[in-house]
DNA sequence: AACCCTAGTTGGCACGTGCCAGTATTCAAA
DNA sequence: TTTGAATACTGGCACGTGCCAACTAGGGTT
């Protein structure tokens, strides 16, 4: 095994190594002696499909020290007072000396003290968390962690996130939030079974965000999808559009209520409904199914999708057979997420992330302090943005490629 | 304040209530009466600029209720056999009978009892947390959480998140991170002052990711920039260019190694850098501005941009003014975030988010344990992606707009 | 009978904090 | 001087758990 390790430079009392890590695919970059000015790297052609990390390990035999974060002890020792004193100074009590409480500031800073909080969490009655589960490809919630944070905090409580991925289920990591004990728990777009919900929610506050249940004792918040598309085929059909259809991504939760905001706005206007409904992927790859199984058919003279990243998909494959949006077809999405890139510019329907986080965290409030126990839906007023890929209708609807 | 909730449908025992909690901006749709076949909404016209939500509160007078999440002593007390011995099954210790492990199992499966994690770390001589600082926008560093979760995980520590934004700040966030007595922590694209850096280094475990600093007894971990760079250039120049511009937006982390890529793969081909330096935003905009100044000069033949995004910003305005891409000017990012989609389909550089959590895992655990101490940089290998944004030079090398 | 061994179980203490009750000091009013 | 009250501080207990030492019972060896 050689090493690729070699010592980068000294600087003073700092030793630095810089170790280059190989992941098993890569496009190499080799044999380039000279290289950065004054500072000599030798990087050193490496093999294909290695994965390793070559580390010169620092040989002090320091023990691990293990220096004992300070107490309040340790800062009520060094002021020379009690323990409760510092307690209080932290807790901001009244009645504490001014000239003490100085003191005690001060020294708690010089000795690095920060309160335990799980210590906190123990002693006190409730723990002052907000537990918050999230999948890590939560693209269709943007900006909805700083909207929660903020208005957590304005209510008085902390987050504590938790985060879904392979190596760690949805119940790993309620279980995780309940460990910690979380007065209540918010499930973004959570996939759980309603039985399961239905347990959870006879043990803790629950709000599910992304995600209408029935049945289940606890707080929905949602954006209003079907107002949303209501909206979006409503000012479609303001434009002149009859055949509008919508592209339906089965799977993706809370779907159907944004494909009942389109039944509806298209039966009000008398108009008849064409609905395109993809099985599997709802992202990009349904969108490119969606527009090959339109381009077969009579193409419609508008196309409304329940997502932006759907929208992206077929967009794409409509201009690739050479079609013009939106001089001949019209093309919508739903969340505004790569809708703003300037290339698709898609007319789309943006949610409200702070009003989102506000209902959600006041929901849960009032679960967590027992002015609520039913079931309750929040629907969050969202906004349509139009943008340059919806227009009037082509002349002659019949076109086909 | 009309009452803008309405009970929605009775349902067994269930109460629904729908309400609709209305943004400061939106596109109302407003008096639409018959609703979604049977459910019958009504949707009242609401006034602009209201934020609010109107919640028809359960007047119930039950009291919080506060069921007092059950301990080891309730699983002891049932099962009739000591809070200990519950302690030792739970952490799969060995000497308990099986049949009794059973019992207490099942008892605690009953109850719904979950240790307390509060009071485990407390006690415990380790946490066994590690922390993870980001921020909420973190749009370069694309799977990395889950991966860090992996890691984490198989080196047998649980990652504790706090996540910078408006309302809570670097310092708020490592400050919750060492109250959670996290054990090291990971700090991802940290703006925080070196000297700060410096004594938070003293205190507990650190690795800076994404972000390289001198003289911090820290671990460093990043991609390997100049070496994407290096990569991306010398590609472009094997394809024939000679003219190559580089968009450097100087207020991104790290973005000085990049350039040094393109600068030494410049400087080993004997070729003169062309250097554009954008000062403030470096993602779309940076990219658009960049373009703006490019195209009063003389266009080079490609353009490589030290990220995605102002490869984006950079390309459309290359495209509002008619040229083609890459016919006549090649262009490149760097990240893989935006340039997957079809639309740009970017040749690009991507990083790897599992080398670099493996890296800053590996390290964290080995400070931790006391094995490392000093400064040590780990850069993890990159890919580079080929796309269609790039390709031979155009034959005319003046082309001047 | 006295001894040890092991598997299974329990007692006691400690982690760092919040909270309640209590004490010491001072200072003004009776 | 006594009384009352306010201010400034402290003692003691508890939160739920992990860890160490101790205990018991049963079976085998000396």
């Amino acid at each position: 095994m050689p090493n690729t390790s070699q010592q980068f430079s000294k600087n003073k009392d700092f030793l630095w190594h810089v170790h280059i890590v190989f992941s098993s695919y890569h496009v190499g970059f080799m044999g380039h002696k000279r290289w950065l000015g004054e500072k000599m790297v030798r990087q050193i052609p490496h093999r294909a499909n290695t994965s390793r990390i070559d580390t010169m390990v620092t040989k002090s035999s320091r023990t691990p020290a293990e220096p004992k974060r300070p107490t309040m002890g340790d800062v009520a020792k060094r002021v020379g007072v009690s323990r409760q004193l510092v307690g209080l100074v932290f807790q901001n009590a009244p009645g504490v000396g001014e000239t003490t409480a100085a003191k005690i500031r001060a020294a708690a800073k010089e000795i690095g003290y920060r309160p335990n909080l799980a210590a906190q969490s123990l002693r006190r009655d409730s723990s002052n968390y907000i537990g918050f589960m999230f999948h890590s490809d939560h693209s269709s919630m943007q900006g909805i962690l700083p909207a929660m944070y903020k208005h957590a905090k304005a209510a008085g409580y902390q987050i504590v996130m938790s985060v879904v991925s392979e190596s760690h289920s949805e119940n790993d990591a309620i279980e995780e939030l309940i460990g910690h004990r979380c007065e209540g728990i918010v499930l973004s777009s959570s996939h759980i079974p309603i039985s399961r919900l239905q347990r959870l929610a006879r043990e803790i506050p629950l709000v599910s965000l992304g995600r209408r249940l029935e049945n289940v004792r606890a707080g929905m918040v949602s954006s209003n999808g079907e107002a949303g598309v209501f909206t979006i085929t409503k000012y479609l059909i303001g434009l002149g559009h009859t055949d509008i259809a919508y592209v339906f991504g089965k799977l993706m939760r809370d779907a159907e209520f944004r494909l009942e905001g389109y039944m509806a706005a298209m039966e009000v206007n008398k108009l008849t409904p064409r609905v395109v409904t993809i099985d599997g992927d709802f992202a990009e790859r349904g969108g490119a199914n969606a527009a090959n199984i339109l381009l077969t058919e009579n193409l419609p003279t508008a196309i409304i999708c329940n997502n932006d990243q759907s929208a992206l998909g077929l967009s794409h494959r409509l201009l690739q057979v050479g079609l013009r949006i939106p001089d001949q077809v019209s093309v919508a999405g739903y969340d505004d997420t790569v809708a703003k890139f300037p290339f698709l510019d898609l007319t789309t329907v943006r949610q409200d992330p702070h009003a989102m986080a506000k209902a959600t965290i006041e929901d849960l409030v009032a679960r967590i302090t027992g002015e609520r126990i039913l079931s309750e839906t929040f629907l969050t007023d969202v906004s349509l943005i139009v943008r340059s890929s919806t227009g009037k209708p082509r002349r002659d609807p019949n076109l086909r490629l």
